[in-house]
DNA sequence: TACTCCATGTAATAGGTTACATGATTTG
DNA sequence: CAAATCATGTAACCTATTACATGGAGTA
């Protein structure tokens, strides 16, 4: 039950609405988690009920500002510290992967070439990110740049592995 | 819809039952994607009903195996060859980064600390794994060993980062 | 005979996606 | 005033997890 805590998360970074938190999630938490406006909204109403967190602002069109409470704060450190369970491995990309066989090599090595085309255009978006953020001092800077790091190893290692492969598939497969 | 997709995968590689599907997904194909008994026997029906796999023999205890039909061979390769959608990115472990300066940075040393640990033994597993596989000339083989070698860079990328972020940790915060 | 492993299934619940529906406010 | 953007919500459906339920076959 990640969502609930991702939300929480972010509005101890800062208050805001349902719409607010969703372009938090189409841009920068983007790397680690996503959710859907219809989810959104729904998890919204759930945490105020619990009182994990309550509306402080009603703005206009019916806007609804949250902030996080005290017991929010609480289950968010608690949630923090939990060991993480173990994570069911969902990669499509690479599940692919594991079938190619069953194509022609030369649409394999394709398939393989665009992947690796894929992960450079991410590491791109992900410099241009890390220009375009005004990073100051704060906590929320600090382990956000922690967090973009690893997404620019992991475009980087994709594409390296894209290329190592490609060129073991011609040199296997034709 | 992938769950589909894997089934086909792996009958397409060899025939066989629930049980033994299960048994592939806890072992090899654990690395791209996974499924509980519940689910896998569920889908199975589904597929069988809609032509894409076909029961061949019926084993002692209930033991239904199935293999893959021309109809659904015909499906996995169109969704190989299908351009892969953007996934939306679900990782637990980076998002309780972002919001680690809610706990002493000690406390998020150590959680940095543990990934790392933990990325090293998965890279021992994988070793184990890659010394224990029994390879052959089969494209089985040959595409199994260029997603294990996704796996070993994947661990061997967050170990390096973790040993990183947790020097910066020490360094910045303390 | 007891234990382990083989083997399949269902029900309840939770989590996630797509589509539909509606309307206010701001800006050019 | 038209268009873009802000803003929330619901319904139907699909996917995934947990728990329960049952029993056959092989082996020590």
């Amino acid at each position: 039950m990640s969502l609930r805590h991702a939300v929480l998360g972010m509005l101890a970074d800062a208050p805001g609405s349902g719409y607010d938190l969703l372009k938090r999630f189409e841009s920068r938490e983007n790397n680690a988690w996503s959710a859907t406006q219809s989810q959104l909204y729904g998890e919204l109403g759930k945490l105020a009920q619990t009182g994990l967190i309550e509306m402080t602002v009603a703005g206009p069109r019916g806007r609804k500002e949250y902030a996080i409470t005290e017991a929010g704060r609480h289950e968010l450190r608690e949630w923090l510290l939990d060991p993480v369970p173990p994570q069911p491995a969902r990669n499509e990309t690479l599940l692919r992967m594991y079938f190619l066989g069953e194509v022609e090599p030369a649409q394999a090595r394709e398939y393989v070439r665009r992947q690796g085309a894929e992960a450079e255009e991410q590491a791109e978006r992900l410099d241009a990110l890390d220009e375009a953020i005004p990073w100051d001092d704060s906590d929320r800077s600090f382990y956000g740049r922690l967090v973009l790091e690893w997404g620019k190893r992991y475009a980087a290692m994709q594409r390296e592995w894209a290329d190592w492969a490609e060129h073991r598939i011609r040199a296997n497969r034709g």
